[in-house]
DNA sequence: GTTTGACCAAAAAAACGATTTCGGTCATAC
DNA sequence: GTATGACCGAAATCGTTTTTTTGGTCAAAC
């Protein structure tokens, strides 16, 4: 096997991006699998020689967006020998969740995108939410010594969930030109929980890289298993 | 004039806490004139000897609740001795906010309260938020030294609104159980703001209050203006 | 072996009038 | 003077039928 894609990884690639941009746009219900074939330069009928149906192309292409934004995060801490913090880290993730309009939309459960998936029964949110990752992130970057651990991992985990469905819905609340330039914002929020986290001691930089690693690696896991019971 | 209130303060009073709770039971678009009348105890006639309609009713209610919240945010604050800091002040509006279940869906525009009002033409939101009052917050709390002068006051205003926005609508994220007392939460959002904002050099908590004193007769002010333009 | 698009049943949307509900008014009662 | 609720027109809701759209299939074409 070489690293070449083969036509029908090309093509099936052609149909996520195609479904992706017209979901953003038009939301789930309103576009048609028609379009989307057209979107891709492909029949209708090889749509479904990839899915089963237009609702495993859309989990499809959740699942690869879940990935490439936990891909993106995780080369961005490893590229910055800076990373290792909290606060870095989040920074980090916010940033990588803010270059994905389909991430955004998918954190803040848009149901102008989302449509009728949203409450669909066995959705694809319902089964990866109650894993939950956020409080293992904090309890792992705890038992590293990354995060202070005099405060209950529910609770810090909640505070960041706060700020980021905050920060991924502001934009419903208010117009563009008041909102600040996204880099200053996640400076800010990064700064704060560095400030308010970080135990005393300081930290092992490495250590908290060493977590994320780890993290990344549970998590593309429970992806596999939910692309698994995706198929039956 | 004494302190008691007129009997027909009294009535206004009733059919105001009738529609409060209506409205936020069951939304502004299908809790209709009579239900309020009928649970006010009054006649449908004797609301619109004090309201011109239902509009100018929701609107009334919605001003209230705006001076009832700055005011519980001020009592508290004059109350804690201990107030002054950022972290507290932010600590205090936040339980202010969390007190009433109006006042939250009003913070995340909650549509299914709100109803068809949201989008009503130059409604009082429009009006409230085209005076940046929270950057005016974050700007005389920095003249006051309470908060760090070299971050600009937008991007901190910001981030406090992500904040505040993400705290009341993280109830329509999560499943209660998962959400730990917000006392908790809010404890650890203030002390976020505190090791983040507070300047090196200390603060004179008195000053903090100061500028929390002005603010509100400002907002107040502002309040009466909103409530001036409704007349008309 | 691949790919296509005409085709089908089911679901959604539109059309339409009948019916009910609702915000607001005002003649009447107190 | 104050308060009421029957009353009105506008608007929303409902019930039903008709029309259009859509997800999914498969015989035919390549």
């Amino acid at each position: 096997m070489s690293n070449s894609e083969t036509k029908e990884q090309r093509r099936e690639k052609r149909i996520l991006d195609a479904a992706s941009e017209l979901i953003v746009r038009f939301g789930y219900d309103k576009t048609t699998v028609r379009e989307i074939a057209d979107a891709a330069g492909v029949s209708k009928g090889a749509i479904y020689l990839h899915f089963d149906s237009k609702r495993e192309l859309f989990e499809g292409l959740l699942l690869r967006e879940f990935r490439l934004v936990s891909r993106a995060w995780l080369d961005s801490v490893e590229a910055d020998k800076e990373a290792g913090s909290l606060g870095s880290m989040y920074r980090a993730i916010l940033s990588a969740q803010h270059e994905s309009e389909l991430m955004m939309a998918i954190y803040r459960q848009d149901p102008k995108v989302l449509g009728s998936y949203l409450h669909a029964e066995d959705n694809i949110f319902e089964r990866a939410y109650s894993q939950s990752v956020h409080v293992r992130f904090v309890e792992q970057m705890q038992a590293a010594g990354v995060i202070r651990q005099d405060i209950d991992a529910q609770v810090i985990s909640h505070v960041m969930d706060i700020v980021d469905y905050g920060f991924v819905s502001i934009g419903e609340l208010k117009e563009p030109e008041q909102i600040p330039s996204h880099e200053e914002t996640i400076e800010l929020i990064g700064q704060m929980l560095d400030r308010a986290l970080t135990p005393a001691e300081g930290v092992d930089r490495e250590k908290g890289r060493a977590v994320i690693r780890r993290l990344i690696d549970e998590y593309d896991e429970i992806l596999a298993q939910l692309m698994g019971q995706g198929d039956e």
